[in-house]
RNA sequence: CGCGGGGUGGAGCAGUCUGGAAGCUCGUCGGGCUCAUAACCCGAAGGUCGCAGGUUCAAAUCCUGCCCCCGCAA
């Protein structure tokens, strides 16, 4: 088919070139237009457009697609599909409608569930065990449109936003193809979706990062894994920010009091006695319970976590164990939530 | 020219201001203690101190240029 293609992060390049790769022909890449970014504030081109470059097909960075003169730039291509990936624009009727094959789209969900900008991380901060793609043919509706194929994929227990971004467009790209090939050969029943059982899945922030360490440690350790590895949880400590980038939730039975009151993990098979951890509980949150060798235990509103990799600035992420080897971090310290 | 931190044996750091013997906590290897050990004791190997110039009797340290990494902000 002939294939207007609107996509800008990496997210949407596997699609890209799975559509490529399939055969089609990709005549236009839309994209957001380039923007300065990172240290030194340099111009870079999004992940669509440098993709798009090296397959040599011509790209399109209007800043509002919807203008008239961008649509009629669109309608000229005389393409017979749009393919739309996290391409960050809203697009207008006159678009939705403006090809035989009209607009579809691949979202990184099973919708209904997790409609909108950051469908993958929220899965993971929401503890599910299962998520996917699903295609769907756009309407004016924010991803409201019939869905029209859906791949499953398996949220592991070590899952981080990255890894799970990685693994949903890899699995979109296939879904993509596989639902062009439908939609030509005429195969695919279009499928209404139903109201949604998810809140609205909205952009992240940096802020979402902030900690709360009164909520309870198995949240917390969503958060970490799904923050990674953008926008990243972190907490404060000694007026600076600490990121955290891998930690676990501590088991309860593995944790003893020692004889000055602080907790400790006891390694597996050991054999001490579990004594009574009272006196953990007492800390309050965002206190350092224990320091161990290559780990640290904080206090949560519900439990430990235990923090297994860690990152201050101007140094780059490093395991507990080095991070402690170089810095001394008391029992007692605390992190806290906000830098006044 | 957005603000800022940093590059020192394999890891993480100190030392730089006030030039003058390569340090600390680990890891690794060897030995010892021990029922045993990730614990403890003894010993050893391992570094062009990011790169290139300059100043000096002498530079990790002072000056100049460059490369690389990172935090914030966008």
């Amino acid at each position: 088919m002939k294939i207007i293609f609107m996509g800008t992060p990496d997210f949407s390049v596997g699609t890209l070139e799975a559509l490529v790769a399939a055969g089609h022909e990709v005549c236009l890449a839309v994209t957001q237009p380039d923007k300065p970014k990172g240290r030194g504030k340099e111009m870079q081109f999004p992940p669509v457009k440098e993709a798009a470059l090296s397959h040599g097909i011509e790209v399109f960075q209007p800043r509002r697609v919807r203008e008239p003169e961008n649509v009629e730039k669109l309608r000229s291509y005389q393409a017979d599909i749009v393919v739309v990936v996290a391409f960050g624009q809203i697009l207008p009727k006159e678009i939705l409608q403006m090809t035989p094959y009209g607009c579809v789209n691949v979202h990184a969900s099973l919708l209904p569930k997790y409609r909108g900008a950051a469908p993958i991380q929220w899965a993971i901060l929401d503890g599910e065990k299962v998520t996917g793609v699903t295609t769907m043919q756009m309407d004016e509706g924010l991803d409201t449109g019939d869905m029209l194929k859906k791949a499953e994929v398996e949220i592991s227990p070590q899952e981080t936003g990255e890894s799970l971004h990685d693994k949903l467009a890899a699995a979109g790209a296939g879904l993509c193809v596989e639902t062009l090939k439908g939609l030509e050969e005429g195969t695919i029943v279009p499928e209404k979706q139903g109201e949604s059982p998810t809140a609205y899945a909205k952009m992240l922030t940096k802020q979402m990062g902030n900690i709360d360490w009164t909520r309870p440690a198995v949240e917390i350790e969503r958060l970490v894994r799904g923050l990674n590895s953008w926008p990243g949880a972190y907490t404060h400590w000694d007026g600076k920010v600490m990121k955290i980038w891998k930690s676990a939730v501590a088991d309860t039975e593995t944790v003893a009091t020692t004889r000055d009151g602080s907790a400790q993990v006891m390694a597996a098979g050991g054999n001490e006695p579990a004594r009574s951890a009272d006196a953990v509980w007492s800390v309050s949150p965002g206190r350092v319970v224990s320091v161990g060798k290559d780990s640290f235990l904080v206090q949560t509103g519900d439990g430990l976590l235990k923090v297994e990799e860690v990152q201050v600035p101007g140094k780059k992420r490093m395991e507990t164990g080095a991070f402690l080897r170089g810095c001394a971090l008391p029992v007692g310290t605390k992190l806290v939530q906000d830098v006044e």
